[in-house]
This record gives C-alpha cells, sequence and structure tokens, in this order.
DNA sequence: TTTCTTCTGATAGACGCCTATCAAGAATTG
DNA sequence: CAATTCTTGATAGGCGTCTATCAGAAGAAA
C-alpha cells in the first residue's frame, strides 16, 4: 500500500499534477470548479501532502527570532541558554534562530526592537509586556505577514496567533491551595512578593492566588504585595521587613523572580523551617533551596516545552500545516524535594 | 550558505559518494583507513545526514508493537486510546503501530505474546511484568534484533533498550512528602493500597512512599499493605473494611488502578473531608474526585508523553540516530484542583 | 471569426540521500 | 606471476514534492 501522492490525486481528479499542485501551494490562477474538483479528490483520498517530501524540495530555510528579557534574572538565563541549545539543534532541520535581548519591562524599549524587527524572518517569538505599546508593536508585525507567539508573559489582545506558557492565574490558585494545605490550621500571615504589577503573568498569578486564599482559606491573612522588580537584593530587604514587622508570618508566595533573596532572608532570620515558602521556576537556587526545605514547593513552568512548542507552532504557520492543539498546552508542574528532574 | 551533503564530505575525504555512503550505512566491507577517512572528513565539516532525506529516500515503513494489559482500568483504557490515537497520526509519518493486549499481570502469558511476535516489527513497547520468565522473553525479542522499550513499569534487568516512564520510587516519596504535609500535626494512621506486589512499579513507589513516611512522618503509622489486583471491587470493599477498622484513619495512598473504589467508599463513609486521599493517574474518574475534594492529589504520568517518548526512541534506534536523553525523561505530575490541565 | 486573456498540461530539474549494478583498480593468495 | 578476492568509483534511478517554463486548450472579448 503505497502512499498516496499528488499524482494519485491528479489522476483521480482527471487533472494534471501542475494543476494540483497550484491548488495545493496557491501558486496561480485555478478556476473555482477546478479547485473544487481537485479538493474533492484530496478528500476522496484522504490525501495529505508529505511533508519531508515538500520540505526537502522546498529547501528553504525558516527564521525566526526570540525575543527576551535582558537582566541578571536565573530563569530567563536559562531560558536563553535553552533558545540556544534548541537552536543549535535545529539547525539540522533548516531551524534558524536568532536571540535578542531587550528591556522587557519598559514597553517603549521591547516595542522598538519589535518595530525594528524586519520582515527578514518568518516568525517572532516574545516574552512580552500586556502594555498598549507593546501590543501596537506586535500587531504591526503580523500586518506585516510575520506569525508572532506570545512565550512566558501573553498579550491577549493582540494578534499574536499562539500563546506558549502556562495558564498564571491557575498557577496562583495551585499556589495557594498548596499553602493552604501545608498550613492546615495554622493562622498567621501570608506575604505575597510580586517582580512587576504590570507584567500580566504576574498580575495573574497573584489574581489567582487571592481568589483561593479569600474563599478557601480566609484565616490566612494576605498582606500587602511588594513589588521587587525581579531584583532578588530588594527582594531580600523586603523579605527582611516583612519577617521583622511579622512575627506571625506563615507563609511567603513570591510571584515572581528573585527567589533567592527571600531565601537568604529566610535563612538568616532562621524561621526557614517554620514558614511555608512556595516559589516559581526551577532554578540552581530555587532547586538547592527545594532540597535544603527552605522553599516548600515550586511551581515551574517548563522552558524547553515553551520554546519547543513555540518552534512547532512557527513552523506549522509558515507551511501552514495542521496544528495538533492538545500537544501545545503547556503544564504548570508541581515541584517538591522528591520528584525533580 | 548551503547545507554540507554526502558529496562534500566524499570531496573533502577525497573519495566517492558511495564510499561514503557505505561507511555510513555499513553498507558493504570498506578498508579500516577508509574509514577512517570518511569519519574524518564528517568530523571537520560537522556533517549530519538529513534525516528528511534519509527517510524519504529509504521509502521504508516504520512497523512497531505496543503490548499492553487488557482489563478494565481506566489508565490503561485510555493509555491505549492514546496509543490508537498516536498511530492515526503517525500513519502520515511513516509509522505503523499495532497495539497487542495482553494480560499483563500474568508472567507465562505475557510471555507467550511477546514470543509470538514476529519479526516483523522493528520495534516493541511493553508494559512488562518484572518476572525472570517476560525478561526472558525480552530479551530474546532483543537476540532476534527487535528493539524493546519497555514503558510505565520496566524491566531493568534486561535488554531492553530504554525504559519510558517516570521514576516510581520517586513517585511514592513524593505522595508521602505530600501525604505528610498535608497533615501537618495531625496523627493517625495511614493505608496503603496496591495492584500487585509483583508489578515493579507498585513495589517502587510504596517503597519509596514508606522511605520518606518513616523518615520524616514517624507521628503517622503505615497499614499493612492491601492487595487489589487492580481491580475497584474489591478495592471498594477492602477501603471500606479499612475505614470501619481504623476510626483514626487519617490518610489512604493508593499505589495502583482501581481509585473509584477508594473514591466510593470514601464518599459512603462521608469522611472524604478528613482524610487525605493520594491517587495515581488522572482519568475521568480521578479527575472528577479531585475537583470534588474527595481526592487531595493526584500523581501522574502522561501518557501522550511516554508513548511519543517510546515511539521516538524506537525511530531513532530503527536508524541509528542520535537520541536527546534529556527530552525522554518522563516527568513525575502532580495535580491539585487548580492545576488541571 | 479572429484575437486576446486565462487556464491547464507536460515536463525537466532540483532537494539530499538510498539502493543497486558494473567496471576498474588494489591487495591478496597460491 | 597469474588468478582470485577485496575495495573503491561512477552512475542511474528513485523517494514525493516544489519551482519554473513553454506550449496548447479553453474561454472571453472584439
Amino acid at each position: 500500500m503505497a502512499r498516496t501522492t499528488i499524482e494519485d490525486v491528479a489522476q483521480k481528479a482527471g487533472l494534471s499534477v501542475a494543476t494540483v499542485d497550484r491548488v495545493l501551494n496557491g501558486r496561480a490562477a485555478v478556476r473555482p470548479q477546478t479547485v473544487e474538483r481537485v479538493e474533492r479528490a484530496i478528500r476522496l483520498l484522504n490525501f495529505q501532502p508529505d511533508r519531508l517530501a515538500a520540505r526537502l524540495a522546498r529547501g528553504r530555510d525558516y527564521h525566526f527570532c526570540f525575543v527576551l528579557p535582558v537582566g541578571n534574572n536565573s530563569f530567563m538565563i536559562e531560558f536563553g541558554e535553552e533558545v540556544r541549545a534548541t537552536a543549535k539543534r535545529m539547525v539540522h532541520e533548516r531551524v534558524i534562530i536568532d536571540l535578542r535581548l531587550t528591556d522587557v519591562f519598559d514597553a517603549p524599549t521591547l516595542a522598538a526592537t519589535l518595530d525594528s524587527i524586519g520582515d527578514i524572518y518568518d516568525g517572532v517569538a516574545v516574552v512580552a509586556l500586556d502594555h498598549p505599546r507593546v501590543k501596537e508593536a506586535i500587531n504591526g508585525l503580523v500586518d506585516r505577514g510575520v506569525t508572532v507567539v506570545t512565550i512566558v508573559s501573553d498579550v491577549p489582545s493582540s494578534k499574536r496567533s499562539h500563546y506558549a506558557g502556562i495558564d498564571n492565574s491557575s498557577a496562583g490558585r495551585t499556589a495557594a491551595t498548596l499553602m493552604g494545605r501545608y498550613l492546615g490550621a495554622r493562622k498567621g500571615k501570608v506575604g505575597l512578593i510580586a517582580g512587576s504589577l504590570s507584567l500580566r503573568d504576574h498580575i495573574e498569578r497573584r489574581f489567582g492566588f487571592e481568589q483561593v486564599m479569600l474563599h478557601e482559606f480566609p484565616h490566612l491573612m494576605i498582606l500587602p504585595v511588594m513589588e521587587s522588580r525581579d531584583d532578588w537584593q530588594r527582594v531580600e530587604t523586603a523579605t527582611t521587613e516583612m519577617l521583622a514587622a511579622h512575627p506571625d508570618l506563615v507563609g511567603i508566595y513570591n510571584v515572581g523572580a528573585g527567589a533567592r533573596g527571600v531565601v537568604a532572608a529566610l535563612e538568616k532570620s532562621g524561621r526557614q523551617d517554620t514558614i511555608v515558602y512556595i516559589a516559581h521556576e526551577l532554578t540552581d537556587t530555587t532547586r538547592r533551596a527545594l532540597v535544603d526545605g527552605t522553599i516548600d514547593v515550586i511551581i515551574n513552568q517548563n522552558a524547553g516545552h515553551e520554546i519547543r512548542s513555540a518552534v512547532r507552532v512557527l513552523m506549522a504557520k509558515a507551511d501552514k500545516g495542521p496544528l495538533i492543539e492538545a500537544m501545545e498546552k503547556i503544564r504548570i508542574d508541581i515541584f517538591v524535594r522528591d520528584n525533580l528532574p
């Protein structure tokens, strides 16, 4: 049972391969009724072009660009490395990935970066700030024919064709549930630390967290959010102050980066065993702290998955192939000491 | 910058493409020193054969067989469906997957099934019972030149070339940690239910669970293990008895299938809110129970990932391609109500 | 009808590798 | 040294699709 090929389709439709090809690739004008004939034949034969052969024949490179935040937080550094690793591996699949670092916290800068990205790219993946200026830049790219996917943090109202990342409000809810269950009947205050209150992922995590805490664990009191700009030194200072001000602090949820700041403050205070600390993203620092017991739970998004997913989506869009949505759903990982990878 | 091809290698080595090809595919006898010349050229050019082109040229189908347990437990049923779905999707990649159901709990039957699998397959994936007879059957397949990978449950001492599944002892440890933390300072008894004490995955989970419980949470007492053969009705009966016998039962860890039996028993007893229940595998039943609050945590292995991973490995072995080990590591998922996919 | 446009057919030559065959050169054997 | 065996070279044809070109055929306009 040999594969059904374009030739079979042509024969079935009583047309030539050339015409079938024109229909498949929208190469030239074809009469509507002819198009219909071809499409019927395709349906009848359940024909699907061999993508291997197609890619081989096209011999064309996929040119993508990843736009990530500069900065010193480990998650993003690892993320960048993962992108580079993926890029290296994908060269042999005709995928070229450029990496641009920019100040993602600053909307105009990010937008300018996006604007400056020429049409040399078939697709762009960006860690986006949800800001009108950025949205506009994304839409600009899309209008110029560049496929855009957001990663890690989304801009839902833009024209981006996909978001490769976790559902952050669920992530926040998850943190809350674990916090509540770990604390059990204990009463006290819970501190909340966020990198920036204008990064959509942080906002959503906070939202989800507070929602569940208020409903399910009303005996726990949430302190006002601290904004850290993902800088671990600021985080440490703030945490230290928080610890001093609230002897009845029983939990900390760090929504953003700078986990090591909390770790340092907690360990200096000696209260790491009595305070439940939930952090995001598995990095060297958080991993060690989890093993040591300072961190109790890590909520993680798998950088590798997100990147590969983004690339798959970009490739699929580039040659109008189909997407298996279910495969592109990014999971929220929960790590305790024992299921670390 | 065109791709480096076999021709480039041939030229660099001062040989013909035919010879390079012979070396690459071990097609015919080539003098050692010539092999060396070719390999040097390959290294120099960092040449990697284009696998797309190779597969296209070979035009050969990959023929795999998945051997799964028959039975009425939802995890395995879903697993089978996932295999079928993958099979369907992979047809367009020249992968043909046959599915065989057999009684995995019975070593001779399973072994006989494996023995009967002809050499028509390029590879076999099997949910294996760790039993000498089965091990022998696996080794027999391997000796006949069939690649074998184990899924879900491993037979480490066999000649299988890969295990696509989670680390079950870590899974057990994870369950214990969550059990201990959820229970906090509460004291009482914890029940343990296993499908079969001869399935390696169950043994390992139990081992990991008990290890952590004994060390970290000595104030909790583990009851003798109940063996359920993964039959939910037996599970329900046994759970009901356990609930009656131990008014101070505070936790249940169900190592195997039949989760619905525990759910039923718990809900009939009305003690579902006071007892922490940790189960394995996300199915319709467990999902609903998790949302309802009867189950507190689900430890899961992603069937789709395991299957795709197994297929990737089988394909890689079939055409001697390289494997990215890190990508084939199967994670232990933890699900609470809020991070359900 | 004639003259243009549009459509369609036929075909060649990639893409990078595989398979197979035949001939020629090199190394081995007796 | 001849006869044999072992290694290599050269080359053709194929895998399924894409791209491009040119020549007809069908339709529309004059």
